[in-house]
DNA sequence: TTGTGTGAATCCCTTCACAGCG
DNA sequence: CGCTGTGAAGGGATTCACACAA
């Protein structure tokens, strides 16, 4: 088919695809090119652990932004992969629980510099409220909902304990917020209409005992 | 086949199996069972987010471990899932890079609780060599292999910076650890003996702007 | 009767292979 | 030519459906 393809689209792309996605991205910004420069489907594979064809198939379902015998616009795919990721944009992050993954993330480098501007930091422990962290004054959560609201706050990175994470959520979902990177062990109930994101170190750990396990006792 | 199935296995698990193992391992340390209780594959898929089949296959993978008519074995189950995560003994864990990340790790409690010990932490950090946290004492990683090898570590929880984490990860491996949980936002080159876990922060938050984008465009 | 274990069917993702454009 | 874009083929994982055991 011939239609001019948008850069957004209604068919449902797997998780795999836009994990790869990232990291194109990822190796597109590392290589700063003067202008003209253009990628193979051959080289991106190789950088982001995957086929050409795959490279070549995960772009198609957005459009077709390559040159046949030539590859892709190092500049115009990095602008094209961040419009599809929705990264062409600044995000208002909310972190709410101030422990220390809170203030981890908050000094994570790349945080900011991808785009993501945390403009509130809530906690609960009285022993922190109005604190500051760099600019921002700790706050309590008693306000959650008009605090999101009022500051248009779109994302939620939520690193409370396990038993204050449901709660938070539902009310952070009440201020209009459009996801959620969920850091507390526990599956959060959140409508349909808002993604959440979990990280789960656990999970992570026990995928590498179980790796080594299986492994030793193999062949 | 009617072989007695024991819980190692030669075929090859698909990662999305293993997160799941998790999941369900989870939700019977949630439910402290007084002795012979049972769960059904129904139960199991609605605490896990899949279906009964899918339990079912899953576990199928590893044995036939349940009653029909009746479910499985709360406490048989449990002990089971654990010895087929590799989580039924402890993991002698290293943490190399004592920043804020390392620190947060070091804190969560969830990590002792699970059966990983960390036995040594390592930064490079003049100001932070021979400071303590808890017990223990941050140490240089000049004789890193020598130090990993004596406290017979299997795991590392790589958590510096980008550009030292390549050698880092070398040195481990020259050590003869057996896994890499990793929080650099680089692709490690490694035998591919040795397991490395992505913990990949930007990726997720990408992952959720993606949806939220793709979302709004949509129908 | 209930709920497991499992072949068979289905669905979805990846890989192949090549037509076609620059 | 060289390399993209894409139908078709292939392979894996999930779901179905039912025989069978408690």
């Amino acid at each position: 088919m011939s239609v001019s393809h948008s850069t957004y689209v209604t068919r449902r792309i797997p998780a795999s695809t836009i994990r790869r996605l990232s990291h194109y991205l990822r190796s597109l910004e590392d290589l700063d090119d003067a202008g003209g420069e253009t990628v193979s489907s051959e080289e991106l594979a190789i950088r982001g652990q995957t086929t050409a064809a795959q490279v070549r198939k995960d772009l198609s379902h957005f459009g077709s932004f390559g040159k046949r015998g030539l590859g892709y616009k190092v500049d115009e795919l990095r602008r094209r992969l961040r419009q599809i990721l929705g990264v062409d944009r600044k995000w208002k992050v909310a972190l709410i629980g101030a422990g220390r993954i809170g203030s981890a993330l908050f000094e994570y480098p790349a945080f900011e510099s991808r785009g993501y501007e945390c403009v509130a930091i809530v906690d609960a422990d009285p022993q922190k409220i109005g604190t500051r962290w760099s600019n921002l004054e700790i706050q309590s959560p008693d306000q959650l909902e008009s605090l999101l609201k009022g500051l248009g706050v779109e994302l939620v990175i939520l690193a409370v304990p396990a038993r204050a994470a449901q709660e938070m959520a539902e009310r952070a979902v009440k201020a209009g917020i459009k996801g959620i990177l969920n850091f507390a062990p526990i599956r959060l109930k959140v409508p349909a209409h808002v993604p959440v994101e979990d990280v789960n170190l656990v999970m992570q750990l026990e995928a590498l005992s179980f790796a080594i396990t299986q492994r030793g006792s193999a062949e």
